[in-house]
DNA sequence: CCCCAGGCAGCGC
DNA sequence: GCGCTGCATGGG
């Protein structure tokens, strides 16, 4: 069966990788999981080229298949994007700090099966953007407004080596913030405040009055970056701690969701956690949560117990 | 008609 | 600061 795309990279893993769960965790609304001749594959829209990824053999420490659209994602080979995107250069064995493997022991056995897990590092508009959708939704409604974004605002790339594919490249601030409100507005579930929210932030971005490189790891803190952006309407604690994570590299945010705030009442009594939260109450919270998991890669780790809770103890599906 | 979905802003105290 | 409430929309 001839493959579907020309350029094809295969990068070994060194140490686990369990990609199921990392473009979920990582938040990567653009990707979907296809099969394909009985094999599963992971399908997305990465820099305007279209993706697949594959495991080439059914062990977790095999090695990872891809196939781009094109040979080079950002002027770098395949195997250095990906790398970095997968966050295969994250030193796993830090995530947990040897004081909670300590104080936890159970808690880290059981979540083992997840310590494959990524947090993936995404372009910091694109994550800055479907984050913004992200409020009040479910993930299929998240996932629709990006794909919807992308199709409707994006640029389009139709036929690549005489191979004809359809790839929507994730608008730029320029682009959003050019577009009429009401074509943004059906992107967003037809939800006219956030349309304008994200305009408005898109326009900051683009005038150069909100800089997202200057907000990321290590050229910011987690503080400078969460203020700046919380500074935004539309953009409270938890979406900006999303964006630090996820789009800006900053390691030590940990977002406080509904789903967080269930495990750290459960697992470490922390009982503010069923309160109401104020803004500083999820402050504290997410401070309290640093001191337990190590402050370095709290997101991290907490993505890892955030992944274990949903599956196995609350019995969620992944995607 | 109800509740839920990975919150946020505004208000009075 | 804290606690409460309204909000805006689609899907089960």
């Amino acid at each position: 069966m001839r493959s579907l795309l020309p350029y094809c990279a295969v990068l070994p893993l060194a140490v686990p990788l369990n990609l199921e769960a990392s473009l979920f965790c990582g938040q990567a609304f653009r990707w979907q999981v296809i099969t394909e001749d009985g094999e599963k594959k992971f399908r997305g829209v990465v820099e305007g080229e279209l993706v697949e990824l594959a495991r080439t053999d059914e062990s977790i420490h095999g090695s990872l298949r891809i196939e781009s659209t094109a040979p080079l994602i950002l002027n770098q080979p395949l195997e250095k994007f990906f790398t970095r995107y997968l966050g295969l250069d994250d030193p796993i064995e830090a995530f947990f700090a040897p004081e909670f493997q300590h104080n936890y022991p159970d808690l880290f056995a059981a979540s083992e099966h997840y310590f494959g897990l990524r947090v993936l590092h995404q372009a910091p508009f694109e994550t800055l953007i479907s984050f913004m959708c992200a409020q009040g939704m479910g993930i299929a409604l998240i996932r629709r407004q990006a794909d919807l974004l992308a199709t409707n605002l994006g640029s389009t790339t139709t036929e690549q080596n005489f191979i004809p594919i359809t790839a929507y490249e994730f608008p730029t601030a320029a682009q959003l913030a050019e577009a009429p409100l009401a074509a943004l507005q059906v992107c967003t579930n037809n939800n006219s405040i956030r349309a304008r929210n994200i305009k408005a932030v898109a326009s900051l971005v683009a005038r150069g009055d909100l800089k997202l490189e200057t907000l990321a790891s290590p050229h910011a803190s987690l503080d400078e970056a969460r203020n700046a952006l919380m500074a935004c309407s539309g953009i409270g604690e938890k979406i900006a701690d999303c964006v630090c994570l996820f789009g800006l590299g900053h390691s030590d945010a940990f977002p406080i969701d509904t789903h967080v705030r269930q495990y750290l009442d459960a697992w470490f009594g922390l009982r503010t956690a069923t309160q109401s939260l104020t803004r500083t109450g999820y402050d504290r919270l997410a401070d309290e949560a640093r001191k337990i998991l190590g402050a370095k890669y709290a997101g991290h780790a907490g993505q890892i117990l955030f992944h274990y809770w949903r599956l196995n103890v609350r019995g969620l599906t992944a995607v």
